[in-house]
DNA sequence: GAATAATATGGGCATATGAGACCATATGCA
DNA sequence: TGCATATGGTCTCATATGCCCATATTATTC
């Protein structure tokens, strides 16, 4: 009994239901890259890095939708193990510029491989147009407007 | 300019683009739940307790398509503040029987409050449509028979 | 009935995630 | 110039996630 065997029921959390959903995924693909040392998570960032080059930590938390504050705790282990070095920006010095070391270029293309196995695993099952539009309905969710908006007894919205 | 802007570019990666889509929408969640002082993962966990009753750990990670290590985890913060309780199971004494108290049946109502309003908000930006049909896809891809398989020289599959 | 396998959980480790306070730098404006 | 404000990152704290290994308990097998 394979350990995705869950009742049909889909259940009313549209949050719970992405999370479940995103656990089960990054399982999956994790596993797949497990024996090139990187996560899902770390390769999303080294293949940015590859595709379009050096970036501030903004540019690259706002790219993968992550916070601020999480993609410095991210890069720490990458830039521990050498594939990036993290620099101070030359014209805004609040900046850090991070970029790809060579290793770091050679372990990204390493992880890709596996990475393209994970993906072509998961749509042959699930399906590449189902997949495609998922993608896309998640990029609309990724792109919406959901500011938590503070009561605030005479208005002006912050 | 709020911090969901980014480009249209939906990517290619199946997982990273459910995880975008739910780092996104938790981080909503949680800012909307964050004055009942629990994040959505607990408040998911506490409402299966108060809707099903009493049940294993191993069953509740099943539920939320959890690992079952995970699970653990996440229960002991709810249990150190009285919220859960447990117990070694009767019958099967490896298992763990995961329980509500009353504290955490009347915190799960606080909190049900501020999801209902969490969801409304969301469904009102999404459309209820849209979320319910969004919520059945997630369901079939948390349901997903996705095994990494080890690459075994003779094969017999595990 | 003892050896063996399977199951449920706990502990340790490492990364993932984000809030809040804080610091450094940059920009706008008087 | 000088201050107020905005922005980019860091540090601390807490939870979230899952792996591996160990332990306890149950089920199987001979």
């Amino acid at each position: 009994m394979p350990a995705s065997r869950k009742e049909a029921e889909p259940g009313r959390c549209n949050n719970t239901a992405l999370r479940k959903a995103a656990r089960h995924v990054t399982r999956f693909y994790d596993g797949c890259m497990a024996e090139s040392g990187l996560r899902t998570t770390q390769y999303a960032i080294l293949n940015l890095l590859a595709d379009r080059g050096p970036m501030t930590m903004a540019a690259l938390a706002g790219l993968l939708v992550m916070d601020r504050a999480t993609m410095g705790h991210n890069l720490r282990p990458l830039e521990r193990d050498g594939l990036i070095t993290i620099e101070v920006g030359r014209s805004d010095r609040r900046e850090r510029e991070v970029s790809l070391t060579d290793f770091g270029r050679q372990r990204e293309a390493e992880g890709k491989t596996l990475w393209l196995k994970a993906q072509r695993r998961f749509e042959q099952a699930f399906g590449a147009e189902d997949a495609k539009a998922m993608r896309r309905v998640m990029a609309r969710i990724a792109a919406m407007e959901l500011d938590v908006q503070s009561v605030r007894p005479f208005g002006r919205e912050v």
